[in-house]
DNA sequence: TCCCAGGACATAG
DNA sequence: CTATGTCATGGG
């Protein structure tokens, strides 16, 4: 499939973002894992090349091309530093996850590192995900929900899980319940959806921000983890009433910033948050 | 050896 | 409602 509506589109940029985990690129093409299905992935001057197995999937809705970038990067333009975040890094994009990969995924992104994240995910897909063969290349899907459910605590620490492993079986029974309906909460308030889905055990502000961000359409979503809060600190500081201390992150300040940035940046808060999140950790430097 | 990483939970006040 | 300690794991 081949596509150029509503560019720009940096693959490389987008991938390597942090938003998603189980992506590799292989001979100039990238690999993703997108729940049950292999996706594949290139651009070819200015054209999206997409494919997947062993689904059909519109890889358009993966990379969010029925976003207007240009449009949404001049309404998030308001200040110097967000222009420059914008500018040097064009044709960053959201994703659209699957939200039950999605809510997993950033679970075990608890207190961690994203190359333990990635670690950690290949893990419970290469245990308790499927084999597919793709390109002649041997890939495993996400999980079912069920198999992480039934899985042991032992089994689930044996993919270097450690305290989460426990937050991952009850996470994964309580969707798998059906308590939690996705296609519902993509259209309910933002509010709403967030503590919804804090209901689920191992899911806090921060991840649960990420999930409606990434997977269920709330694009006014600011997680703020650390390198966002050190960005926040750095560069927005004049609209905080008082001093940020970003090592402190208690839920109290989380909720008076989330909303001051909301308040700032407006629906699109979340595209900001993503271009800050990555010029931060170019940016600002980081502490050996 | 200590600190850090896309934090959240349990408990006590 | 708020503050503090605890939770595995691996890299620097």
């Amino acid at each position: 499939m081949l596509t150029n509506n509503l560019l720009p589109l940096n693959l490389d940029l987008t991938i390597d973002s942090g938003q998603v985990f189980l992506w590799h690129k292989i001979n100039g093409h990238w690999y993703g894992i997108h729940g049950s299905n292999v996706v594949k992935v290139s651009m070819n001057n200015n054209f999206l090349e997409f494919s997947s197995y062993p689904e059909n999937i519109n890889g358009e809705s993966i990379f969010r091309l029925d976003d207007d970038l240009n449009t949404i990067a001049r309404k998030i333009s308001k200040d110097s530093a967000m222009r420059d975040a914008v500018s040097t890094q064009n044709g960053l994009r959201l994703m659209r996850q699957e939200p039950y990969q999605c809510l997993l995924s950033f679970i075990c992104a608890t207190n961690t590192s994203i190359a333990m994240i990635r670690r950690m995910l290949t893990a419970l897909s290469a245990r308790f995900g499927r084999r597919v063969e793709y390109d002649g290349l041997k890939f495993h899907t996400f999980p079912e929900l069920k198999r992480l459910a039934e899985a042991s605590i032992n089994d689930l620490c044996k993919c270097s899980v450690g305290f989460r492993a426990r937050f991952i079986k009850q996470a994964a029974k309580t969707i798998k319940s059906g308590s939690v309906d996705f296609e519902n909460l993509k259209h309910t308030k933002y509010e709403e959806a967030k503590e919804e889905l804090m209901d689920v055990l191992g899911i806090g502000q921060k991840v649960s921000d990420c999930i409606l961000l990434f997977s269920l359409e709330k694009l006014e979503a600011f997680p703020i983890d650390i390198w966002v809060a050190r960005a926040v600190s750095s560069y927005y500081s004049h609209l905080l009433d008082e001093k940020l201390d970003e090592t402190k992150m208690t839920p109290k300040t989380y909720r008076l910033l989330s909303e001051k940035m909301r308040e700032y940046f407006g629906s699109y808060a979340g595209y900001a948050q993503q271009y800050l999140y990555c010029y931060a950790r170019n940016k600002i430097v980081k502490r050996s």
